[in-house]
DNA sequence: CCATAAGCGGATGAGTCATCCGCTTCACTG
DNA sequence: CAGTGAAGCGGATGACTCATCCGCTTATGG
């Protein structure tokens, strides 16, 4: 299970080409690995060999900030009000997701490339699971949503913002946030 | 404005290529103009005559549930309540989005190749414009939804349906209404 | 410093894309 | 019906992307 350590200068490489992909995600170009390896200045195989798949290396950009999400999920859970605490879990979902390009697909995917990205989806799955259980209990929300239901939905607002294509970071913010209420609202059992 | 009207062996072509491509959206494959020439037996450069981009297909695909759409949108016009004109419509839009996969990203893209489309979508967006208009008249719904909200919330929900992977079409038919439902739940003002 | 294995790079074959042009077929005329 | 011009056809082709393979380079531990 555990992976010798890189090499130095390979695992400076590594660095590199996660740092150039995540200029290119962050511009919107698409990860074409041949591409990235040339930008990178290293050579195709080398990026091939640390990441056999655009999804590989676009989970490896994503990891951060989904890492940032399951600490916010685990914090959420020691909030006392089961609404507030899914509430405002939600909300800095919607922004993690308006804010890194790459974090969508990697969630919207039904199945991951790397091991460490399936184990983060689903600690995020538990903590889902856990906060509605609380709400669901508290009875202050409809007892139809599932867990299953809350990444697709939180996928949905992502794109339902992305398709006003053209619009600045900080609008989208606020239209993301807009769309998320509107299902809150929907969600809500006062 | 006007083109000349086709010759025969080309029209017959031409339906020829719609009618495969329709079989490729239908399984989910995609719309590539060389395979789609030879799965019709027929030359690329027919193809690329007719529909220069895949995009240009795929609108000619999804021409004729877009036209039933808007049909639908006149229709609701004609309903006396507003709320249930609303919300009849954008069920049936939802519909028309789940059941045929052509449908959604014609409605996310911003810019469309045919001019048909551009005049259908057009029309749609007048149309709810008037739906709106007449709901926020009779204060049934939040005031802070605009007509622009309406096509994102839309493809927002197929894509969150979409995202839930290996459900049959009668599920996911389900799972778009309950989300719609969700949706109208946060809109509507009693 | 040496031996060795980890890592590197880019040439390359397989595959896709979209154009171009010589040939065929339709539609219209007398 | 035969002739003719234009509309349409097809597939060969060059440009481009993808991902692998293998001979060479370099870090590392002794």
């Amino acid at each position: 299970m555990s992976t010798s350590p890189l090499r130095k200068d390979a695992a400076q490489n590594r660095r590199h080409i996660v740092e150039t992909a995540r200029r290119y995600v962050a511009d919107g170009k698409p990860l074409q690995l041949n591409d990235v390896a040339r930008t990178a200045s290293v050579g195709v195989a080398t990026v091939y060999r640390h990441f056999p798949t655009p999804e590989a290396l676009l989970e490896t950009v994503a990891l951060p900030a989904i890492e940032k999400l399951v600490r916010r999920a685990e914090h959420a859970l020691t909030e006392a009000d089961p609404w507030i605490a899914l509430r405002g879990f939600l909300t800095a979902a919607i922004e993690a997701l308006l804010a890194d390009p790459a974090v969508p697909p990697v969630f919207a995917a039904a199945t991951s490339s790397l091991e460490h990205t399936s184990d983060l989806k689903r600690g995020l799955a538990d903590a889902f699971t856990k906060l509605l259980t609380r709400a669901h209990q508290a009875g202050v929300i409809d007892s139809n949503v599932t867990e299953a239901d809350m990444i697709p939905l939180m996928c949905g607002i992502a794109y339902a913002t992305n398709v006003h294509s053209a619009l600045g970071p900080t609008e989208r913010a606020t239209i993301g946030l807009r769309y998320l209420n509107l299902i809150l609202a929907g969600l809500h059992r006062p």
